[in-house]
DNA sequence: ATTCTTGCAAACCCTTTGCAAGCTA
DNA sequence: TAGCTTGCAAAGGGTTTGCAAGAAT
């Protein structure tokens, strides 16, 4: 019952290094495609599969885009922290907030609350996208 | 091509009773059995394009699950506010962060974003269920 | 009467899974 | 060799859509 070993592939390599290159999310069907483009042939399966890994293992975040609820995922940074994201474009934005996470853990302790975690995400249209009206 | 009119049904109503009382965030499928067994009889694609309709007009804020993807609608308060959310029990708080609120307005504009909004959700264990153990 | 809405079922999209063949350790 | 991985295709789960019948204005 203990977690299977992890073999290192041409495939898991292949979608480490499309996610190495593209800093930003990026969807499984989007990673896939780039990888036609490059001539790798790699299943989708085996992208959900890879990419998934990668999550448990703490390497990738993953967040869920608002339309079409298509997982998008991002080689991550360490640190805890959160995003800005553009709803027009997608860019995205790693922003801390020292005070969000003391005012959760206050906000927990105060209503006797324990073992406290939260959920941040802050949506707008970034400069780029204001200035294209 | 200007959209077309709004028509009141009971459909729409039963939707919009059953997000007035349940003050959460609730998929269209939770909603969509909500009704049934209320007795109501809607479709659940009725209560889908109910949904969309509401959120459209801003009258209902939708996020998506980090599990599943499914898509999670909630009444817009007015006045602006946040959960806090027993993982155990279910149990819910509403919170107010004027700190929160600044901050992800300051952000935004740190970063050059417009027509910024946040989602915040807060778990953690209720004293009760901490008690229990 | 007109035109929006509903319901049902089929269609869609993203994601997961079963299984035989391939590859890594 | 043993057993994780891959690919393909089929299955799954949530959401959307086409179309004829039903309501609201």
């Amino acid at each position: 019952m203990s977690a299977p070993a992890r073999r290192s592939t041409k495939q898991r390599s292949a979608v480490s290094a499309v996610l190495d290159e593209a800093d930003a999310f990026m969807s499984a069907q989007d990673l896939h495609a780039r990888l036609r483009e490059r001539g790798e042939n790699v299943g989708l399966a085996t992208v959900y599969r890879a990419l998934q890994v990668l999550a448990e293992d703490g390497d990738v975040d993953v967040l869920r885009t608002d339309d079409g609820g298509e997982a998008v995922y991002r080689r991550c940074s360490t640190g805890h922290h959160h995003h800005l994201v553009c709803r027009r474009c997608g860019a995205t934005v790693e922003v801390e907030g020292p005070q969000v996470e003391a005012w959760a853990r206050r906000i927990g302790a105060e209503h006797g609350f324990t073992a406290v975690q939260h959920v941040v995400e802050v949506f707008g249209v970034c400069a780029a996208c204001s200035a294209r009206d």
